[in-house]
DNA sequence: CATATCGATTGCCATCCGTCGATGTATACC
DNA sequence: GGTATACATCGACGGATGGCAATCGATATG
């Protein structure tokens, strides 16, 4: 309960019973909000899965080929997802691996699961 | 496997193992990230919180003072859920009731569950 | 050193998004 | 009819977003 009300509803007939406050805590809502504004899109969703289902990690010259983008944008969105914490990168040489971070995605899954 | 790669890697050396490609069919994937787009807002996520956790249907009038936003806003917002699926509502007099309609979060759901 | 490759970054553009105040619409009540 | 209430819609504003071409930085390799 961390969400104050601001006013009072007017004093006349109830229209409902009062709601429960919000369980989820500003800040989980916050944090579970990045995540999947970070899904949002259907490519960065798909790189997820792609990601996800590869054992280990993934060279970033394997995930440009897949999508109808041009490699700076399959960057940027590369990017929006480590931003958000769902994704990590590794340098090796001149080649870059991906990999999705373990965890990422347990809260916003656990809240969907609810 | 609906994603046509349109280039063939440079044929030097590999990189990595070939990537798995995405098993989320395209249309699966832009569904799923409708609805991860419309949780990627703070306000969104823990309104769905609230509907989902009280039973039956909730009036407009009891949400509104939970956020510190305007009324057009929070009313912007409850469009923008029910655009993407998630919420449904009905009108009873004055007042309008908001629902999660079920099922709404269950492709998303299994799809984080993975 | 010169050149090629991979990936990130930059700059630009059109579009979308969140927000608000003002207004509209429909219902309820005197 | 007149007024109040509940909610939606409109219009405007600043900031974020997704896209690309061009460029940069770092690493290989000749």
């Amino acid at each position: 309960m961390q969400l104050t009300p601001k006013q009072k509803r007017p004093a006349g007939e109830r229209c409902c019973e009062p709601v429960v406050y919000p369980d989820v805590e500003r800040r989980a809502a916050e944090q579970m909000a990045v995540v999947a504004k970070a899904l949002g899109d259907p490519i960065r969703l798909q790189l997820v899965d792609v990601l996800r289902k590869h054992a280990g990690k993934v060279c970033v010259c394997e995930l440009v080929p897949l999508f109808d983008v041009s490699q700076p944008t399959l960057s940027h969105h590369l990017k929006r997802l480590r931003d958000a914490g769902i994704v990590d990168s590794e340098r090796q040489g001149l080649w870059a691996y991906y990999y999705v971070r373990p965890d990422a995605l347990k809260e916003l899954s656990a809240w969907l699961s609810l």
